[in-house]
DNA sequence: GCCAACGTTGGC
DNA sequence: GCCAACGTTGGC
């Protein structure tokens, strides 16, 4: 199971808003760039996410999982642009900041060290486990 | 608030 | 199909 990180300023979105709608979810709508929606298209039911405040915290502050597969945006007629639904899980007892992200020679490579401007991206396993180990989870 | 990096658009 | 111009994102 892949694993993801979306990418959201808290003004508009953020993680409390996110809690906020509970188990029904919230469309992750608003994406206008090719390679985040591919992502988005790739995803199934049950994947799961880090939700990352940007601009203001910029950290890792909780786990999000995919509740809808892929589906037109509702907020555009533009049929180029699909979204999937996401619901809160669990907050981090100690949310990740990208300051440790970068300190952390394991992360280098992660896309949020490297492409800070990709809003939905890939999480590799390696980086997922040590991300919820450095944000106070026991490992899934 | 600034600016660098990136993606998209559109003229040719 | 190339590339310059423009708009947006997001770290600082």
């Amino acid at each position: 199971m892949p694993q993801w990180l979306f990418k959201s300023e808290p003004d508009t979105w953020s993680w409390q808003d996110q809690v906020a709608k509970g188990d029904v979810g919230e469309e992750w709508h608003g994406v206008r760039n090719y390679q985040a929606r591919n992502n988005m298209r790739a995803m199934k039911v049950g994947d799961r996410g880090f939700f990352y405040h940007s601009n203001q915290g910029r950290e890792i502050v909780g786990i999000v999982e995919v509740c809808a597969t892929s589906h037109p945006d509702s907020t555009t007629d533009d049929p180029r642009w699909d979204c999937v639904d996401l619901r809160a899980v669990e907050p981090l007892p100690k949310p990740v900041s990208l300051e440790t992200c970068k300190a952390d020679p394991r992360l280098a490579d992660m896309v949020l060290v490297n492409n800070s401007r990709l809003s939905v991206q890939p999480v590799s396993d390696a980086e997922w486990a040590l991300i919820c180990a450095l944000g106070g989870l026991a490992p899934a």
